[in-house]
DNA sequence: CATGTCAATGTAAGCGCTTACATTTTTTGC
DNA sequence: GCAAAAAATGTAAGCGCTTACATTGACATG
């Protein structure tokens, strides 16, 4: 069933039954009638492939994820998704992993699939310092079709981010523990993304600002030595830690279960604080305080971004950053 | 830059330059690298809605949960997708919400986008009997392309199933409990999926077996009456239950969470099961004895299945089913 | 009543590929 | 060295749409 047939059942040319179809004005209220009708009958619906020749396009986005299992990453998906399927655009879906590798080929993949925008959640991983080399396949990707990236900086033509401002976050996180009389304050994270960056330098300005010397053994890499980590939580008298400061939930949720098997107090002997704000925050025992770094924001405003990108000339900001919101609950004092 | 473009660059004709990028056998070598070194030089890829115009297909296929940030869910499509795109076909995911209206506009939406399957993760809700109304779309989707369903079960021509055996998992786990000295076993479930009234089946099952009667009180629906269960589980004097099983992982650690609030000992004085085996289960304190539904196992066959169904003519069974395994952590007696 | 306007509709040319069929070139057997 | 077979390559017809441009016909104007 295509458009021949369609407009021949209906008795008009075929260059009518795509007016109708596409809202065109020149068509009267009759005739438009008269092919609805034969449209909604037969329930015909346009060839996309044949449209998409036409047009170069079928109003679809790419989106990659390094880890769709990944909380925070499921909860941006979710979001996206949402906000685009409002805009009439379908979202191709890539697990790349995390090597650059992978990463790069997704990219690929998706670019073959002739996605109208491609859109990256998590940063990139910058900490080796290689940040021009880890990104080159970011920036090649946009000489063809613009980029959004979800939580991450990559700068560039064709790149737009949004970030949650984790630094400030972090950053106030340390002066509320030490405003509760903390000094030894842990800081723990198990990546060198981007984001990360930003968390372990809001961590050492916070500290500084109150002038508290920053003492590298406070901070912790479990994702490098899970076992020294661990011995470290479990074995370090305190108060030689007071408050731990984590980049995720589930560090934080392990730091509670070292705790408690200590037999230490939460929040009296130690304060604890995680981040993303997950389900996993409330559903734990106790309830994990926990920054917030407003996913819901930052990726609907991914899409606007994306939208005025793609269907309008007007320009669109590189960048737009987020404050990270405390949500506070019970491994932190009141 | 089109396939014009590439055969005049390389001095031969469109045919050619398909063929090679077909890889069908009928171009020399010589010439198959003098194409290949201009479509290299050009960064040439195929226009897809040009090949899907002819092809009728360019490889994708519809994802539909009803919610990306559920923990089983993103563990589905995380591995759908690492399937699916071995075999060459990307997703294009939809994230549909729990009602029937939104679910059937998800598969209509993927219909329009022209996708060669459709994949419906969790089952559909057939705990009000009218099962034949609510998967009316599933069936009218199914006349136009073959329709595969992870864990739920939908009768009909070009449905394919794959599920986990839910009743002789939970069967089983309360075999265990009652063999532990259990005789008051909760059953708690938020759902009235097609896979929480099998394990419910398993549930009254294993009592029956064992000579227990099924006490409806003993049933909790949080998801229905948060407070009422809340107090059941905070108020209730013990040994009145001994031991929780749950449909959800996320139950489990609720459980656990007024259990700890009232000094109850786990697993001396009760023992809990949670379901699906999540990184939920690992990462709370005390980890969790989980059932694994084997999210892995469902989703690859699913695949295997879809792949035989679109590219071979060989018969697709109808259905398959897997066992549960149960994962024995801390919240059990060994 | 001839003519110009304008709204409604139709005609046909792509969009960039694949592929059946036609044609040219190479190989093979004698 | 030639005919026939085989291999390589080319030509052109779609695939199902959109849309620029052409055509038609109704109506108003002088």
């Amino acid at each position: 069933m295509n458009i021949y047939d369609i407009a021949s059942l209906a008795g008009v040319s075929i260059a009518t039954v795509s007016r109708v179809l596409n809202g065109s004005e020149k068509v009267s209220e009759k005739t438009r009638a008269r092919v609805m009708a034969v449209i909604e009958r037969e329930q015909y619906t346009p060839n996309l492939f044949a449209r998409g020749l036409d047009q170069g396009t079928i109003h679809s986005v790419g989106i990659i994820v390094p880890d769709i299992s990944d909380l925070y990453m499921s909860d941006c998906v979710s979001v996206l998704e949402k906000e685009l399927e409002k805009e009439g655009y379908s979202c191709i879906l890539a697990c790349s992993g995390y090597d650059k590798k992978s990463k790069a080929a997704s990219v690929q993949m998706l670019l073959d699939k002739m996605v109208d925008a491609l859109i990256l959640v998590g940063s990139t991983y910058a900490g080796d310092g290689s940040d021009s080399e880890e990104t080159d396949y970011i920036r090649s990707a946009a000489e063809k079709i613009p980029v959004f990236i979800v939580n991450g900086i990559v700068d560039g033509r064709n790149i737009y981010c949004n970030i949650c401002n984790d630094r400030q976050a972090v950053y106030e996180a340390v002066s509320l523990l030490i405003s509760h009389g903390r000094r030894n304050i842990l800081f723990m994270t198990n990546s060198g993304s981007y984001s990360s960056l930003q968390k372990l330098q809001g961590y050492k300005e916070g500290l500084i600002r109150h002038g508290i010397p920053v003492s590298e053994e406070r901070i912790l890499f479990p994702g490098d030595r899970i076992h020294a980590v661990r011995d470290y939580l479990l074995n370090t008298p305190l108060p030689a830690f007071d408050a731990v400061i984590c980049t995720e939930d589930f560090l934080a949720v392990g730091a509670v279960k070292y705790a408690h098997a200590r037999g230490i107090r939460i929040p009296e002997d130690l304060e604890i604080i995680g981040y993303n704000n997950s389900s996993l925050a409330i559903s734990c025992e106790p309830e994990l305080t926990s920054i917030d770094s407003r996913v819901e924001k930052l990726c609907t405003n991914t899409v606007k971004f994306l939208i005025r990108r793609l269907e309008t000339t007007d320009p669109v900001p590189q960048a737009a950053d987020f404050s990270g919101i405390l949500a506070v609950r019970q491994t932190t004092r009141t």
